[in-house]
DNA sequence: AGCACGCCGACT
DNA sequence: GTCGGCGTGCTC
């Protein structure tokens, strides 16, 4: 009989003879895929499968992993009410997979998250165990090597000899590696193993993770800091707690949170930061390593495959101790996860928007509880959800009032756009810099320090239409304009990647260079300021132009050398990076996004700016701001001016009750579309007459979601509104329920929308 | 999600 | 006459 523990070899078919039923055992085995439940397999009772086993399983006519999710039998050993299906139709379960078991916890959690989200747990399961190719123990790598002496009688051919000469440099690669170092193709590789001249040989094992030093000390803490840090690693081993690490830019919290993690390692548990955008992380990356020597695990999506296996791996068998990454990394089937910590965690990065739908950080809280151990929310502008969960008493709190080392908080300036208009520029086209921003600008450069403006538009400019007759260039496939972006050359939309080159006429009126370029983006920007400020090196920051890690970090050391006088960035500047030397940052436009519509766009503002506004005089020189803006009279600028947070939060939160809106009531988006657009108004009406009708539950819509077609598909919307005792996710199951969706169309449930997009 | 089966257009 | 389009349905 096979032995428990190992892998048992099966194929769908009973093992060789079928055992009697009662050495046979029914599983629930849920499978990666979209489907409502779980499907019923058998296997040995010897082969001693249960809860959280891998195994492989036919499903139609192909194989796929599942995980044993339950034992179909009671107590008493009879099967279980939901075991019903026949046994005699149930296939047999296939070979165990060698990989650990997926932790109780991680079952929990997917089976929470897919009742909360309403997607499938199969779907949720998949962001679990999200390399399969991990599930097989890691093969040994190959790599080729010369052989000596060479053998006689190679012609020794141009490539040839390319790839002998870049064998004999350095150790043995992988052959495609070689390949590429030599300029030549896999294929001369292969041929020169077949001619004896290389030599396949197995590469050793990469390193294991390191463990993290907790024991270093840690670096000098303020008092402030150091109360915090003791609170914080007080609740390590303490049950599940959720605190809120509240501190203004630059007052030192990632050193305060990783006394937590140091408390988990020393538990000999792992520990995971989310960051909101790992891809920019590359000093607090330094700031890890200052504290514990070594570099922690990193997940995000463009780990390269072998990486993230081994990633994956070393995470499950517990050997990773310590993780960061983006919102994924939370579903990775941690044995022995002993704190988490959410960085910013107001970002609204941590929002997955496809696919499942779900908050990170609200996730990490969930995950925190099913795991019995603390969550750690850190911002300087923290969410409002957070904050009333806090007053609420849900959450702890702990502050670091200062900026560490005594740096002051800049000085903020509204500049009343409808006094102090922009002038128009020596060339003639409209210039967007007021008077006395310009004059701030020409002060700070005359003195050697570095300035920021900031502008929330990639492009150079909005819109684009045709000064003879009006037309709009618009995306074929989106409700939206298309943007020009000079320095590529073409127009871009901003919704589905389609781009095209600027028409030389008029598509409408045949009239020649006839463009004119609507209203401010960078580019724009960049042209302004080298106009005005021709003496100084400007330098431009957006997705455009940092595509990857290795450009933000460029960027930084740029600006920390003093090599840039000027940026000029969209949003992605506004995340925490230290430039000492930066002491006057330029809001272009601080009405973008007041108006937005969506219910947080005040809320994203007030972050936006007051995050940008901390670019500002963070060490001994103290900062300026200034807010370019048509209505200075609006709440969140005068907050904003007056450094009052608490009046910012009373009057958002006010507005917030008034309006029904979260945290005070519970909202949910059903997103509809389809490619034909009378398909989707059919749908749409059909759901809206099932629509449910009850008392403190509102059903708004059917609308045309705002932008109304992306990528060519109709979209179409429902908001509900849902006291929040009510059981928002049964009450939208059944309804959803009830409707057939045709094929074509697709329907997403978004709970807690965030975008409104 | 795949992968079948199934019923209508342009091709060797 | 077939190859092939993707609409519908099923997978323990």
């Amino acid at each position: 009989m096979v032995p428990e523990g190992e892998s048992w070899q099966g194929d769908g078919a009973p093992p060789d003879a079928a055992p009697a039923e009662a050495e046979a055992v029914r599983l629930a085995v849920l499978l990666p895929l979209p489907l409502a439940g779980s499907y019923s397999y058998l296997a040995p009772a010897a082969a001693g499968l249960g809860p959280g086993d891998l195994v492989l399983v036919p499903f139609g006519r192909r194989e796929l992993w599942g995980v044993v999710w339950d034992r179909e039998t009671g107590p008493d050993g009879a099967p279980s009410a939901e075991a019903a299906l026949d046994t005699a139709r149930l296939k047999w379960v296939g070979r165990r997979l060698p990989a650990p078991p997926l932790p109780e916890v991680s079952r929990r959690f997917v089976d929470w998250v897919a009742a909360y989200t309403l997607a499938a747990p199969g779907a949720v399961l998949r962001m679990v165990v999200s390399v399969s190719s991990a599930l097989e123990p890691p093969k040994p790598q190959q790599a080729v090597r010369l052989v000596e002496p060479a053998p006689e009688g190679l012609r020794p051919t141009a490539q040839r000899r390319a790839v002998l000469e870049a064998a004999s440099e350095g150790p043995a690669r992988p052959a495609a590696e070689l390949a590429r170092a030599a300029g030549v193709t896999p294929e001369v590789v292969r041929k020169l193993v077949a001619l004896g001249a290389l030599e396949t040989v197995e590469l050793p094992a990469p390193p294991p993770f390191a463990l993290p030093d907790w024991s270093r000390p840690a670096v000098d803490f303020s008092a402030a800091q150091a109360a915090a840090a003791e609170v914080l690693r007080g609740k390590v081993g303490a049950g599940f707690s959720a605190t809120l690490l509240d501190g203004v830019t630059g007052s030192g919290k990632t050193e305060v949170y990783l006394e937590a993690v140091a408390a988990a390692l020393a538990r000999g548990e792992q520990a995971l930061v989310l960051l909101p955008e790992i891809a920019l992380s590359a000093q607090w990356l330094e700031r890890f390593e200052r504290r514990f020597g070594v570099a922690p695990a990193e997940w995000h999506s463009d780990l390269a495959p072998p990486q993230r296996r081994r990633t994956w791996r070393a995470v499950a068998e517990g050997e990773a101790r310590v993780v960061v990454g983006a919102r994924s990394a939370l579903f990775l089937p941690y044995p022995a996860l002993g704190v988490i910590v959410v960085d910013e965690e107001h970002d609204g990065a941590f929002k997955q928007e496809e696919g499942v739908i779900y908050h990170a950080r609200d996730m990490a809280v969930v995950r925190a509880s099913l795991g019995a151990i603390p969550v750690v929310l850190a911002s300087a502008t923290p969410s409002l959800e957070t904050l009333v969960n806090v007053q609420a008493g849900k959450y702890a709190e702990v502050r670091l009032p200062d900026r560490h080392g005594g740096a002051l908080l800049p000085e903020i300036t509204a500049i009343d756009l409808r006094v102090e208009k922009p002038e128009r520029l020596p060339d003639g086209n409209p210039g967007w810099l007021a008077p006395p921003l310009r004059e701030a600008l020409a002060g700070t450069l005359a003195a050697g320090e570095q300035a920021l403006l900031f502008l929330n538009r990639r492009g150079y400019a909005p819109l684009t239409l045709c000064d003879a007759c009006g037309h709009r260039l618009q995306c074929p496939h989106c409700t939206a304009w298309l943007v020009e972006h000079r320095f590529r050359g073409r127009l871009f939309c901003h919704h589905c990647g389609y781009a095209r080159p600027l028409p030389p006429a008029c598509p409408a009126c045949g009239a020649e260079d006839s463009w004119r370029a609507c209203g401010p983006g960078v580019e724009r920007l960049l042209d302004e300021a080298r106009l005005l400020f021709p003496e100084a090196r400007v330098a431009l920051a957006s997705s455009d132009t940092l595509t990857g890690p290795r450009a933000a970090a460029e960027l930084v050391e740029r600006l920390r050398d003093r090599e840039i006088d000027l940026l000029i960035g969209t949003q992605i500047v506004a995340k925490g990076h230290h430039f000492p030397h930066l002491t006057c940052v330029g809001v272009v436009d601080a009405d973008l996004g007041l108006a937005g519509g969506d219910l947080r766009a005040l809320e994203r503002t007030w972050q936006l700016l007051q995050q940008v506004a901390g670019r500002a005089g963070r060490d001994a020189l103290p900062g300026r701001v200034f807010l370019q803006s048509h209505d200075p009279d609006h709440p969140v600028i005068h907050a904003l001016v007056a450094g009052d947070r608490e009046g910012f939060l009373a009057y958002e939160t006010e507005e917030r009750r008034r309006g029904n809106n979260p945290p005070f009531t519970r909202l949910a988006a059903i997103i509809l579309s389809d490619p034909d657009p009378r398909r989707v108004d059919g749908l749409a009406r059909a759901l809206a007459r099932r629509a449910p009708r009850r008392d403190g539950l509102e059903v708004l819509g059917p609308t045309e979601a705002p932008l109304a077609v992306i990528r060519g598909r109709h979209r179409r919307r429902f908001l509900v509104r849902a006291r929040r005792d009510l059981p928002l996710q049964r009450l939208l199951r059944d309804w959803l329920a009830e409707v057939k969706v045709p094929s074509s169309a697709r329907l997403a449930v978004d709970i807690d929308p965030y975008s409104f997009f």
